[in-house]
DNA sequence: CTTAATGTTCCCCA
DNA sequence: TTGGGGAACATTAA
């Protein structure tokens, strides 16, 4: 925190639409999570990455084959490494708009009247981020065996009760996923370069064959809004 | 060899 | 406005 941009580079022209010449000179007054993103604060305005599939934000590491854009700091770099290239950096002269609401900040009532006034597959509002922010693919499946509700349930269909026992299971799944510092199913760190550990509680996501930690009954995997879908078929009752 | 899988979301169509 | 499908990309496993 505190630290000033002296030079940053952008390696391809996919990584941001910006010139990275803009950022030189802004001093970075603080870091926060807007949904699945990173903020840079700076003292007017910001910079916001998308981290996509595979990116990641790492502190004093060496520019390698998958670098996208590097910032240099007095004495400290950031690189933004991303394999597949989902992710992008955008310079932000206002707060970032356009996203729902926090999970951790709307409460469960009025989760469950804004989900059952949709009419869609559950997993695939989870995972729209106009609706909800910061939720995707693998916590959308491990609330949902949480609340023992299957991933293709009609949004308008489900009762009150069970959206906001939703509601509840999110919270605590992305409580605990911070907790252990994230997912490391193939490639997620940290700025420090270390994995997460939440992915040894996954109950269902990569699970299928396996049986479920409640009912031993093999977990299944569907594809739903196009991405893998692992749910318990017993417990998730359609 | 080919095909399918992977943590996302943007763009286009009805 | 809402809902749904495919594409963008790189890598690994089957």
């Amino acid at each position: 925190m505190g630290h000033r941009i002296e030079s940053a580079s952008f390696v391809t022209a996919r990584v941001s639409k910006d010139r990275p010449e803009d950022l030189t000179g802004k001093t970075v007054r603080d870091v926060r999570r807007h949904g699945k993103r990173v903020l840079l604060v700076f003292d007017e305005g910001g910079l916001l990455v998308k981290l996509g599939m595979t990116g990641s934000l790492l502190v004093d590491h060496p520019k390698g084959p998958h670098t996208r854009a590097r910032l240099e700091f007095d004495g400290v770099t950031l690189n933004f490494d991303d394999i597949r290239q989902f992710g992008s950096l955008q310079i932000l002269t206002a707060e970032p708009a356009g996203l729902g609401p926090d999970p951790f900040e709307i409460d469960a009532g009025e989760f469950a009247a804004r989900l059952r006034a949709r009419d869609t597959q559950v997993k695939r509002l989870l995972l729209d981020q106009s609706f909800l922010r910061g939720v995707g693919n693998i916590y959308a499946d491990e609330a949902l065996f949480r609340a023992g509700i299957h991933p293709l349930a009609r949004t308008r269909r489900l009762h009150t009760e069970r959206a906001r026992h939703l509601h509840t299971a999110i919270v605590e799944v992305l409580t605990l996923a911070i907790e252990h510092r994230g997912s490391s199913v193939s490639d997620y760190v940290d700025a420090a370069g270390k994995s997460g550990s939440f992915q040894t509680l996954h109950r269902v996501y990569r699970k299928q064959g396996q049986p479920c930690a409640i009912c031993q009954t093999p977990i299944r995997r569907i594809v739903a809004a196009q991405r893998g879908t692992h749910f318990c078929p017993r417990c998730q009752r359609r």
